[in-house]
DNA sequence: GTCTATAGTCGGATAGAC
DNA sequence: GTCTATCCGACTATAGAC
């Protein structure tokens, strides 16, 4: 039996240099830590991938490809593909912390003091500007909206750091503004219960963006969805 | 080199007959084709399946083993795996049709003649309690739910099949009967954002069932679940 | 720290007996 | 129609050179 006696290597070296970025020199980046840089351009790249293919789907092969290292570079920076996954989970919280800070900041202020409804409404607006701006915004946080989406929706390894970082903290904080909106001192169910379905509101033209863009006949305009829909939600906290 | 004579047969001879189904004998279901009845039992497993793991996650080996039937099965019966994913598409769709064609009928049918808000309203609250039925029921529906959401979340092969039998009829339907409320003879894209939103408010318990439950500490206790969001979402419609 | 080469595993598909 | 046996490609992980 002469068979497959290394059809693999042969076939691979065919196509293995068909690279994207040149590599930057070794020598050009002198001064820092040459490692950090290519961890981060690993991250980012399995940041996309596992957004758009999922676990499963994402092989490590593509995103070492991708970023232009060979694949034992992932298991030295991150372990293995679950380990990598897990990163990218906290790279996003940690991303999504940073984004929300400001605002959350200023509502727990105020929070901590005497409000009145029309205060709080207020609040639970800034709040839900910054919520859109994550979810359906063009920038960069594109990226890590699908990786979100396809954890919660189908709960895996990093769910616990997704929904204890991103969805709690951002419930939570809703909930108490529209209880007090409600003229309630405290969280309460009803609160977390409209707080859900506010941000489920947002969510369906995150979740279920390409059926919205179907049914609404809309070419995608970035800028005209985000004015009609943030309208949309401001009418809905004026109800509340 | 002597490595790997036949490992994998080996291995897999032994774990392969630990079976579910004892594999009814064949004259027993005399008078029927054996092979609708076979062809049912690996779509059965297929839809679980597919939903449970994705179409990557999900491997035809496993739904083979599950459904009782061989491997070969598949490729005789489907195409494929992904003549079989499509077939899946197809019967949720079928089932989905059945289970909404009275409720859709009846509205129709009152769209069709004159009609005040209120009996429109009516309607929609009928319309509602079909798709939350669907969305949140505890029946078999469940199981098509994950893979209706996969697909709608991240668009395959079947998410046409999917988008134009179930979406889309849906939507429209509800957008024709908002706009009525709305005093609009014809069906309006503002008809259609809000039938949007509104279906996103149940598909809140649908798509980020996990989140919701944590953020309210439910058990997933179908019951109480089902009534709040029934209420919540009536709110919501008489507040069109 | 970064690479090449390869081991070990698994998945989808299919030929051909019955 | 249903089965067994097997092929072949693709994946993750790792050993070990540099």
């Amino acid at each position: 039996m002469p068979q497959r006696t290394r059809p693999r290597s042969a076939k691979r070296a065919l196509k293995v240099r068909s690279k994207k970025l040149p590599r930057v020199p070794k020598a050009a980046v002198d001064g820092y830590q040459k490692g950090k840089e290519t961890r981060t351009r690993i991250l980012e790249v399995a940041l996309k991938t596992f957004g758009n293919e999922g676990f499963k789907g994402a092989t490590t092969r593509q995103i070492a490809d991708d970023a232009g290292v060979n694949l034992p570079a992932l298991k030295y920076y991150f372990g293995g593909k679950e380990g990598l996954y897990l990163a990218c989970a906290h790279e996003i919280a940690a991303r999504y912390g940073r984004l929300m800070l400001p605002v959350a900041n200023t509502a727990h202020a105020a929070l901590a003091s005497q409000m009145d409804a029309a205060s709080a409404r207020k609040h639970i607006k800034l709040v839900f500007a910054a919520l859109a701006e994550f979810l359906l915004g063009t920038s960069e946080t594109r990226l890590w909206r699908l990786f979100v989406q396809r954890e919660m929706a189908n709960p895996g390894p990093a769910f616990e750091i997704l929904y204890s970082q991103l969805w709690k903290p951002g419930v939570e904080l809703s909930a108490a503004l529209i209880s007090r909106v409600l003229g309630q001192q405290a969280t309460t169910q009803e609160g977390r219960l409209r707080a859900l379905l506010l941000i489920s509101s947002l969510a369906a033209f995150d979740t279920g963006s390409h059926v919205a863009v179907r049914v609404l006949g809309w070419p995608d305009l970035r800028a005209e969805r985000l004015e009609l829909v943030k309208k949309a939600i401001h009418d809905q906290i004026d109800l509340i």
